[in-house]
DNA sequence: TAGATTGTTAATCGATTAACAATC
DNA sequence: TAGATTGTTAATCGATTAACAATC
């Protein structure tokens, strides 16, 4: 176990190998091999990303499905319930708080938020929409809430960002298409929809050619 | 304009340029280094992007944003219509449906698909939601539909796959967390909103340490 | 023990940055 | 013309891959 300077690209296939590794038979051990030809990646780079945060596998043989995803999951501090709030209502936010995955163990919605007059107070699958008023109170009262999922305008997305972070909130994924400023010891991912769909768009145009 | 092979990150950092520089004042010009600055990259960074498709800039001036927002727009294919259908009419596709940016000029959602009996014959927003099985004929009557954005339960993302290949998709953004099998001549990008969850977790947890 | 596959080191490849001549 | 900033080349840095000794 090193961990110096972990680059966010192993990160990223960090998930990738819990995807892959949650469809295979969980008592059965897969080869760096075996699992790199699933997703395109080779060998030594499953090797390589792994041997970043320990040695999960058995010379001979490989690695146990169960086990490394096990050990994935510690490595990105999953295997633990995070909680997390939703700010922001629409659509979006409705569709993700819905979302089966992300009412999984690992993350638990434990507050959503709206600034509209006509959302405050309703209920969604059993739980009520607060003022983003609230927040600050929400958070102090509960435990460890730290993350934050934001699917606001991208107009006040910067403004609630500083009150969340005012509020404690360390780790924001952003759904509003700009950069957030934030202080060091706080982290940001951000989802672009539509710049996806432009970069999918490059992509095909090259293709067509 | 030389593009010999351009890196798929040369790719989503254009993207991050539009979006910035669609909040700048247009007649104006902008140098590397101020929109390096914007985003966190080096100026020389900026430049050497540009570079790789054709020369943008007036030396000694920098770059005016009208004029580079529509280059970028143009390399990247979105300064034309390009016709899009949504497979998937659960609250996620519902969502990016009546996403204004999806609804911009530059995508038309021509298209919206289930496989649902109670989703089949509605209305969304003026727009009735189409049987799958008719897809491969809606398609041939349209000219030009393309790009699909899935947004199905992962158990069905292959297999629909499969058959929007054969009716001739050659574009798909995927919101199924698993990688699809596509031919060559196919481009698939993903959105993994649970991945990207679980990577701001791994990150959150650094910084907290 | 022999065969297989890991974990790791060294070599390669690609991407970023620094530096500067070209030029507006 | 002088000052500024581009476009590009060369140097650096980081990430991927190949190779192999360690070991199950």
């Amino acid at each position: 176990m090193k961990e110096e300077r972990i680059s966010p690209k192993v990160i990223e296939r960090l998930t990738k190998y819990l995807r892959c590794l949650e469809n295979l038979p969980q008592e059965d051990y897969i080869s760096s091999e075996e699992l790199a030809e699933k997703m395109g990646f080779t060998a030594a780079q499953v090797r390589k990303d792994l041997s970043n945060f320990g040695e999960f596998g058995i010379r001979g043989k490989g690695y146990q499905v169960r086990n490394l995803y096990a050990d994935i999951e510690k490595i990105l501090g999953v295997h633990k319930t995070n909680n997390v709030i939703i700010v922001g209502m629409g659509r979006l936010g409705n569709a993700l708080f819905s979302e089966p995955e992300f009412t999984k163990e690992s993350f638990n919605i434990v507050g959503i938020f709206d600034n509209s007059e006509n959302k405050i107070g309703k209920e969604i699958n059993g739980i009520k929409i607060r003022d983003i008023k609230e927040l600050e109170h929400f958070i102090n009262r509960k435990e460890d809430v730290n993350i934050a999922i934001i699917t606001v305008p991208k107009s006040v997305a910067q403004e609630l960002t500083d009150y969340l972070v005012k509020c404690g909130i360390k780790a924001i994924l952003n759904f509003a298409p700009i950069k957030l400023n934030v202080p060091k010891n706080v982290v940001v991912e951000n989802i672009d929809l539509y710049a996806k769909l432009q970069e999918l768009n490059y992509w095909k145009e090259k293709v067509l050619k």
